[in-house]
DNA sequence: TGACAAATGTAAACACTGTTCACATAATAA
DNA sequence: TTATTATGTGAACAGTGTTTACATTTGTCA
């Protein structure tokens, strides 16, 4: 779809590096995604990163933002697809959110650190917010929300358990031997005790 | 100025750089911990630390396993604690987890990262072996356990749901410009919605 | 005791990393 | 055109983990 003239200036090197960050990712995992690998991968000299990013950091910030929007995105995807075939909307979006953390773990871990992006970032924040948006989103046909603004002890309880058993399953001791479907199986089984939380 | 008594060999070197990986973490941050920074708080050369740990990752894994442990005394210490004081043991032992967290950053970071640590080091899967222990041990009085090898679905929301606030509190958006205190209700009034799903 | 092997610490190198800076080149505005 | 701005480069810098040959201490056994 691009040309892919080799011209001096490149055209678009903020995106390209942010895609490499993302090949880096999938492919090696958070620790091995370098600057001058990125700067390698998109065929130019390490230096040429700070014209777009001011940091590593800041890259990383990007990334994360992005990765943040993919994470919403099939979350809104999901509860479209409860919505129209009449299924619970919060257990969907809840399954959404976990299936995305094992489909891309390097991606999920990237969102959440605070000692590596800038998460005072305006557009960081701002995605954070629409994810937090979504997260309500899905719950509001199961959890009564009197605050759209304020997290309830419902909802809560919601995020937290779905991002917890992300994190377990992620980084932690949780379902290391299984398969992705046994692992899903579990995250449902939970989604369906948390749902008794709510029905009364 | 008065020569200290500098043997040429350290005689305990080993925990001596736990000790430095501590202060360095809890100081600067995770990020900040360097091979290097941590031989010169010991005082010896920095290729002295692989006489004791084969990686740096091995280090941080020892590091990992010793939080770990501490996370588990502060679980324990809690249930007898509410054990004597005929409370509810399982939100205690839930809020202890999300204290140590809140607490200390850097060490719960530093038990979660399966990209910096060695998950299949032996001591570190003991270490977790114990901890999930402790957290069926608090779940006991409150959630009737037919399987104490595996998890169950109840389980598995109960640990989910404090790790991941835990989680959301230390490198997510939640509970960002507020107190301890408040962050501690937080999770005092989400552990409360988390016993219903229990009392069905 | 003395000799010698095993542990433990060191200095100097190595290939990496992020980052800066003076400079080169291209795109745009005048 | 010319001047200005935006973007990419090459060479350097300090800092990183790690290895290597060597130095020092400790422990063992004659």
């Amino acid at each position: 779809m691009k040309k892919e003239k080799k011209t001096y200036h490149h055209g678009n090197l903020a995106e390209s590096l942010l895609n490499a960050v993302d090949e880096l990712a999938t492919k090696f995992g958070l620790e091995a995604v370098t600057l001058r690998a990125c700067a390698k991968l998109v065929g130019v000299s390490p230096s040429s990163a700070f014209r777009h990013f001011s940091d590593k950091r800041a890259l990383m910030t990007a990334f994360a933002t992005k990765a943040i929007h993919q994470l919403a995105h099939a979350m809104a995807l999901a509860k479209e697809q409860a919505n129209s075939n009449k299924e619970d909307a919060f257990s969907a979006v809840g399954l959404a959110y976990i299936e995305f953390a094992l489909d891309k773990p390097a991606f999920f871990r990237a969102m959440w650190r605070e000692e590596t992006i800038y998460t005072n970032d305006e557009n960081y924040i701002q995605a954070t917010n629409l994810l937090s948006a979504h997260l309500q989103g899905g719950f509001a046909e199961t959890i009564e929300d009197t605050d759209p603004e304020s997290f309830s002890s419902q909802e809560l309880l919601a995020w937290s358990s779905v991002h917890g058993m992300a994190n377990l399953f992620v980084d932690g001791p949780v379902g290391k031997g299984e398969t992705k479907k046994q692992k899903i199986i579990m995250a449902k089984d939970m989604l369906k005790v948390l749902s008794k939380a709510f029905l009364q």
